[in-house]
DNA sequence: GCCATTGATGAGTAATTGCCCATGAGCAAA
DNA sequence: TTTGCTCATGGGCAATTACTCATCAATGGC
């Protein structure tokens, strides 16, 4: 006899209950009576369909005040787009709220029907709207990482974007088989000589949208998090004058990319043409705000997707 | 029109309400003292969002179309249980997802608690949605056979119901000892005044839930292939206007019951109320559609599995 | 085969939400 | 100014939902 009752008829009926709760308006006592099964298990499955995110919210009104932050800093930074959601002072998330604005915004990108290229950059913020995007299908599109994947101890860090990208949209994805960071610029050089990785930078350079995430520097930052910088590197890259970095590429305050050893050793794509490309921005958060206003400034991004208590700052600074 | 700023400003509140809410996932004291206001304020901001649609909400999962699809055709037909699956376009069969879905619904009428009667009725979509069923103990509930399983040769037709589900299903069951059609409804009578067949057509009227296949009339339909009725016998039918069957009852495109000496010669037992039970029709598949549309139209089913393509055709009709 | 692990379940309970109602502010007409 | 109306408000309470815990069955490794 054939076993039905796995996780892919749980994950229906998750989507079923879901759909009961959120679109038909059930309780879910009645949920429960309608589908056979206790109150518990239907508050479970409503609560499994929202963990699974096969049920997305979304907000469709443009609140005022974002929209004229939004406004306001396309004017001063001379950006082409820009996305304020509320900010939650609640929550020390730092990517609540832009993960799914950008998540949202990537899905009109991929939902667009002449074939385009998409790059992603990496980091925690972009991995968060990438695991908000649903399912689509979209072959003729291409996928580009502008980053590697791969740590300083050969693993691949978990965060990676483009992978998980993968999971939920079909379109031939090019990951970038590199670390961030390598020794030296001879190694970059040799590195970027593969064919593999030249026809993937190739790629890279075609992007028609890019979104990135903005990090932050200092001993608290990814690049030290993730154990790309040794704390004294870092140290001497804050006296040098370090902002923000995008992709490992490391800018000073007005935006403007560092000449130091250090970003000699990025090993990845650089940032996609500001001039004829569209490059957003997502991040958010008060340890983010000298790096975001730093990106913005010098033209790293221009877009940016942000919450409204950074586009204040941004603003009032 | 100070009227309109404020209205606005409400809406602009309620966004912002909605979004904390569903968005943030803060709760609504959350939500009241972040915004200065009292929790039922911040209720009502978020009960508004909802109202004013402001709030979409969207099921990200295979089986949303189906749910909606399924909620248009209840509205339409008045029916109490519809469930759609997705269609197979590659497949011919008439029974591949229903067969599933509908193992699935009397699985969850048979794990009920309460003790009650299940009528199943007979036809090879439905020997296959039993073919599905797991082992089951449920010694409180009675199944019974709507209708017989007695070829005209006197056989018993491959795939009678009834006696599969007993191989799957720990229940008392009662089948019918007679065939689909006899050759007179006085012999009719004659069979329905013995004691065995006369407590089993009484507990049939108790059914609380019924299970039927639909069948499609024409010379390639069951009651033909199955030697039920003769070529020119079907022919008349076709001419008298009949558009389907269920257990052998026949009915024409407006669902009611034909007139016609072959309905009196019908041995199963009546179609259990459609206002006080449910009666679950069964059936997919282009050469149906006619059928299905008439058994919902006139009521011989209150509740429908069927697939994408049926349910579209249904509604389009 | 046996045991640890995982995951589903239902009961019980705490937290959260929805709704009714009395109140009072704002406003227009008398 | 008064009256009558509308509507937002917060209190109170019932309904609904979320969470914790103990139990149990299935699964997989030893």
């Amino acid at each position: 006899m054939v076993k039905r009752s796995e996780t892919s008829g749980r994950l229906d009926d998750a989507a079923r209950a879901g759909w009961l709760y959120y679109v038909a308006g059930r309780t879910q006592d009645e949920i429960a009576s309608a589908m056979g099964i206790s109150r518990q298990s239907a508050q479970r499955l409503v609560s499994l369909a929202v963990a699974e995110r096969l049920i997305k919210v979304r907000l469709d009104h443009p609140i005022a005040a974002c929209l004229e932050l939004g406004n306001q800093l396309r004017r001063k930074f001379g950006l082409r787009h820009v996305e304020i959601v509320p900010s939650d002072p609640g929550s020390s998330s730092t990517t609540v709220g832009i993960a799914e604005a950008a998540a949202s915004e990537i899905e009109r990108w991929l939902k667009r029907a002449d074939p385009i290229v998409l790059a992603v950059g990496t980091g925690r913020t972009l991995k968060a709207a990438v695991d908000q995007l649903p399912a689509i299908e979209c072959p003729n599109h291409r996928i580009v990482s502008l980053t590697g994947n791969i740590a300083p101890d050969g693993s691949a860090a978990y965060y990676n974007v483009i992978f998980s990208m993968a999971d939920a949209v079909k379109a031939r994805h090019y990951p970038m088989p590199l670390p961030v960071l390598v020794t030296s610029s001879e190694e970059r050089e040799l590195l970027h000589g593969q064919q593999l990785v030249r026809s993937t930078l190739a790629i890279s350079a075609q992007a028609d949208v890019t979104f990135v995430g903005i990090g932050e520097l200092g001993i608290d930052g990814p690049l030290c998090v993730d154990g790309f910088l040794e704390k004294d590197e870092m140290m001497e890259l804050m006296r040098a004058g370090a902002a923000g970095e995008i992709c490992g590429w490391i800018f000073d305050a007005e935006g403007k990319l560092l000449d130091n050893p250090i970003n000699e050793r990025v090993a990845s794509a650089p940032i996609p043409p500001r001039d004829s490309s569209t490059v957003i921005g997502i991040a958010k958060g008060k340890r983010k705000f000298r790096a975001i206003k730093a990106a913005i400034t010098g033209h790293q991004v221009n877009g940016l997707i942000t919450d409204e208590e950074t586009a204040e700052f941004l603003l009032s600074n």
